[in-house]
DNA sequence: GTTACAAGTCAGCGCACGTTTACTACTGTT
DNA sequence: AACAGTAGTAAACGTGCGCTGACTTGTAAC
């Protein structure tokens, strides 16, 4: 209860503010075509603090990855064979705070141009597609996991920048249908995966 | 058989290795990260021509759009319902020329910020989609044919700019059994497709 | 009320970018 | 051989970017 009133100057809050509107910005324009001034003036503050709270503007960046990895790996943890397109979907079009989780899923695909950013970037699609994979034992598993993600990666890119109809409106329960045939057709039960290729 | 022999100076043939070029670039980095000097260094000429042959950066990104497009077209054209997959991972991962039939599709998701561009972008992707969804009558088809596109777009990026292995290095044929199933469970027997909404 | 420090602003630096202008060199024609 | 026209070059211009250092203002402690 203790200082909960608004003060006009608080760190804190300036500093969650710049992640949020940043974490916007760079999921939807990518990460050059962001301006530092763009960030700033959303957050309704001056360029400099962007500096003082991250340093630079890819210490922003990687800051905003950060916070969208740890949600990415707590969505991954929780999910159960039986859940994964019905987290997709939710993912993807999810109601309630939409569309800051589909923001999450942009940021693993814009790039900044660093090396070590992109190590990280493949660190976690890597461990959720490892983890996908363990709903099989199969050896082709994780690479069949890997397209499911692709996919929803695809979608997120769909319905963001490129906005194609009507996948870009489509609703989570419209999406629900077609990601459990997708999910049930690379992961679920056997059709053209045990036979041998042609 | 007239005038084959190399010119040293030859307007045509630089138009073109400008235009190979960028499409790489492009493709690879992204519209804004890639500079006309590096295209022009690594077509060997200078920077000016750029603006010569294309007027501006951006006219050269188009240009590389149509020849893009074109190609694409042409694919979803000639494509059959059973040849569906065979045709994705043959562009995904295809042999000959690699990598640059992967090229076009890449274009298709990266932004130039202008939005006259990002119109023809949605043009090709609504195109696609709609033929793809020509090979059953179903009212949902596009959508399951639009998430069919974004998975194979999905698949493009990993394998390019994230480079996420296993699927980055995966083979033509190694492919083929995944996306066959994807596109079996999107677009082929009804599995969930005709069960209403849970 | 005064003071000290943190929060926030302002103006400008340096640099890399896309583009342009003035120039040189090659090539086919007469 | 001289010319004309085009292919290609060199250098610089203007602009917008990320970033910085000196400054101002709010806030909390005494």
């Amino acid at each position: 209860m203790a200082a909960e009133r608004e003060r006009r100057r608080d760190a804190g809050r300036t500093r969650q503010q710049l992640l949020e509107v940043a974490r916007c910005r760079f999921a939807r324009q990518g990460y050059a075509t962001t301006t530092v001034r763009d960030i700033a003036e959303d957050a309704g503050v001056n360029v400099a603090l962007i500096s003082r709270y991250f340093t630079s503007k890819e210490g922003l960046f990687k800051a905003c990855l950060d916070t969208a990895f740890a949600e990415i790996r707590r969505d991954a943890e929780q999910t159960t064979p039986n859940d994964v397109a019905a987290v997709l979907a939710r993912r993807i079009a999810g109601a309630e705070d939409s569309p800051r989780r589909m923001e999450g899923l942009l940021l693993l695909l814009r790039t900044s141009g660093d090396e070590r950013i992109d190590e990280m970037r493949r660190g976690v699609l890597r461990a959720v597609s490892e983890r996908l994979a363990q709903v099989t034992g199969d050896p082709e598993a994780v690479l069949r996991a890997e397209v499911v993600l692709a996919a929803t990666l695809g979608i997120a890119m769909m319905r963001s920048s490129l906005q194609v109809q009507p996948l870009a409106t489509a609703t989570e329960q419209e999406l629900l249908a077609p990601l459990t045939d997708l999910v049930e057709g690379l992961m679920g039960q056997p059709m053209t995966r045990r036979r041998p290729a042609r």
